[in-house]
DNA sequence: TCTGAAAGGGTTGATGG
DNA sequence: CCATCAACCCTTTCAGA
């Protein structure tokens, strides 16, 4: 991966800010052209600096407004344990996060959900499609203090 | 907050995917003409459905490649306390997610940090900043098998 | 609420500094 | 690596259904 300037880095934080922002204001945000600006954020692009443009909406919005953290701890841990949980998180569009920590337990599931039914579900879901779940503890958010994907460009 | 028909919901999917995508090209996806589709666009973006349109930037590109998360329990518990950990963590920018959970602990924090020096910082910032900070626990992730703030729309 | 069309503005690529 | 410019595309608005 290749070094990333000043310039680079602001387009980042604006773009991570204002995703939509068009070419010709950012140009301006950052004391540039449009041209050479739009070549900058193609590049970053290409190299896989920015993995994408999404829009965000509220959860409250499409009625999920149960989120819980679930730890999950496995009682066997071969390499195909771990490659079926993978798949079987992926394809549950109700998990938003799954992270294989060290710790005393082996995975944190974040999921977001509409209801205690929905909660229900996903446990059954978690225990009976992984082979092997022996213990879970879940975690319901009281309070959403902060909720970001926006890093420091530093600089 | 009003309902959200099938084409709205069509929308959200769309933008969730490519944030970035033209009216134009949007509109085709759903099968209206430019007009109508920026028009419900832009009513989602005025009543809270849309929060905003965010680039998203591998972590790695920048140098985080530490990804923690951190339970803090607190010993104390009024209303104060939690009012000031709000807003001693709402402007760390390392940390991208805060929130008040119930269980067996209080604060559950995800944190992206460039190494374990910046761990240890952050660690003697919380510990310090906070007023009764009491026991922290922290897991690292070894592996991220998923990362998103996309919800589905079901229907 | 949608379509279609027209005017204004943004994007893109060639050219030159 | 940057600015400029022109051709093209997109956005926005408005009339009409």
């Amino acid at each position: 991966m290749p070094e990333l300037d000043r310039i680079d880095r602001k387009i980042l934080d604006v773009l991570q800010r204002q995703g939509r922002m068009s070419m010709t204001e950012l140009a301006e945000h950052i004391g540039l052209s449009a041209s050479p600006c739009a070549e900058r954020v193609k590049r970053m692009e290409r190299d896989g600096v920015i993995t994408g443009y999404h829009a965000h909406v509220s959860p409250e919005a499409l009625g999920r407004t149960l989120l819980v953290f679930v730890e999950i701890k496995l009682s066997a841990k071969s390499g195909d344990v771990f490659d079926k949980v993978r798949k079987e998180l992926l394809h549950m569009p109700e998990v938003l996060e799954c992270h294989l920590v060290s710790g005393s337990f082996d995975y944190l599931v974040k999921a977001r959900l509409s209801g205690m039914s929905e909660y229900r579900h996903l446990l059954g879901d978690i225990l009976k499609k992984l082979p092997v779940a022996a213990e879970s503890h879940s975690y319901v958010v009281m309070e959403e203090i902060k909720e970001t994907l926006m890093l420091a460009v530093d600089r």
